[in-house]
DNA sequence: GAGCCTAATTCATCATAATAAATCTAAGCG
DNA sequence: CGCTTAGATTTATTATGATGAATTAGGCTC
């Protein structure tokens, strides 16, 4: 029917090397191959850094050609698994998935999606302040000073909407290094995707719609106290200002016309 | 749902300045290829189904050969973004990011990253119980009938751990099915991405813990009541529910020894 | 007109060869 | 003796062409 080029089918042969071929039949070899290739991985408990046979190696390994065998390193490169590298010593080698990378991936599904402000503004309310609730009393010194550097970064209300959006973008380069800092690696993923979310929507502003001068003041004096809360370890102090923030902030964004960028997340190759 | 936010597609959002090749290097051919391909896709805005050049007129049109457009479409596809048949009318076309995919795509990034069972319940306590509450009253009967289904699928304990496993995994599919309803797709993702990766867990009951019939019971009509307080539309009751819901199945789980599987999440075949 | 068969189209795989990149080695120079 | 650097080596990268397999469309038979 479908796959005769190789003798998979029989339960009982005795395929040399391929010891373990018990479903994937409907798969191209490609794919089947990069799947035997994490199977190889994930039983060896290999780990960031770790080799891999080089090309010579599987090809003898899994008896396909070179182009096949490549195909199936692109795969897994593809989803940040593998990383490869040229010359003696290289060859490919596990690679841990980068936070930037998953974000990419995560945001491709997200694409078709068309997310409303309303719906990621939901989340941050009952994310953030948690994240900001645990994050009291444990932050180090060189990290405070960072998150107050951020937040004394924009001193004054914008003059012009090309400002007004850079002052946005770093706001939401505060959250991110706060979510960064967070001990929950998926609550502290899950905040950093929506503030990249935030960051790559682009903002038109309503021409007639003067900057608020109120609620930006606002806000800032909003991360400013966080970031003394956070010090002093106050946790539902830090809680209550985030809420506060992410009112205001929600606030400000519907005072806005925003529009997803329709392009696919790229990752930002490390800049 | 307040969707209003949500601006109509509009036209014509291409940045003018990066049309074309803005950096390209460092990048392997393969990525730069696959890069030029989602550029050529979001700037025609196509959707799931719009078919791609064929790979004869990619070699002509980006001047590699063809073992180099083979490896860019292995990338897109392990993306999940574009699907290949063979045959006349074949070749490739725009593909949905399926939400399964989505979730081993991220679920590799958590591999590496070990998320303790009270940093899942941290957020599962703050996002379900919101979501629910947004839930209240939008379900219509077929929904409903599926949940009330699944709710009573046991009516009894388990009396072996297998059966217990299974009543697990039953449960957190009643979470699953719930948040493919909701309104907000990166909440329901959440919650469902959540799931999986409870459900991924292997667990060993300790031997000596008996199973806590009471906690079962609880549960059990937690989910009864939940649906009912969904059907009628009670939104602040089905919140409480699930907040008294999460925190028993919270300490349901912490009575267990958990490991996680360090297994790649696989893609389920058909779903 | 229904059903089967053949042919055309398109991707899939394999094989081979030449090229490029990274590293290592050791000769050459100061 | 130590440093530099030219070349050899290892490994991946790209290219080319040939053959195979899957799928559909159209035609042929009855």
């Amino acid at each position: 029917m479908m796959k005769n080029t190789a003798p998979p089918i029989s339960p009982k042969v005795t395929d040399p090397k391929v010891t373990d071929a018990p479903r994937a039949l409907k798969r191209s070899r490609p794919v089947q191959v990069a799947d035997q290739i994490k199977r190889w991985v994930v039983e060896r408990d290999l780990r960031k850094g770790d080799k891999l046979p080089n090309e010579a190696e599987m090809i003898a390994q899994f008896k396909v050609s070179k182009g096949t065998v490549r195909e199936a390193m692109r795969i897994l490169e593809a989803q940040g698994l593998i990383v490869t590298k040229t010359g003696p010593g290289g060859g490919s080698s596990v690679g841990e998935v980068s936070k930037d990378r998953a974000m990419s991936l995560l945001g491709n599904y997200f694409y078709f999606k068309d997310l409303s402000l309303s719906d990621i503004y939901q989340i941050r309310k009952l994310l953030e302040p948690e994240m900001v609730a645990n994050l009291a009393g444990h932050l180090d010194d060189s990290t405070l000073a960072e998150l107050r550097a951020m937040a004394h970064q924009y001193p004054e209300p914008a003059r012009s909407p090309e400002e007004e959006k850079q002052q946005h973008i770093s706001s939401l380069a505060f959250h991110a290094r706060l979510a960064e800092a967070s001990d929950n690696d998926l609550l502290g993923f899950v905040i950093a995707f929506m503030a990249r979310i935030l960051a790559d929507l682009t903002v038109y502003r309503r021409l007639y719609a003067a900057p608020n001068k109120e609620l930006w003041e606002r806000g800032r004096r909003h991360q400013i106290e966080l970031v003394d809360a956070l010090e002093r370890g106050d946790g539902p102090g830090a809680r209550a200002i985030m809420l506060s923030h992410m009112e205001g902030a929600e606030t400000m964004m519907n005072a806005q016309e925003m529009r997803i960028t329709r392009e696919f997340m790229a990752e930002t190759p490390t800049s």
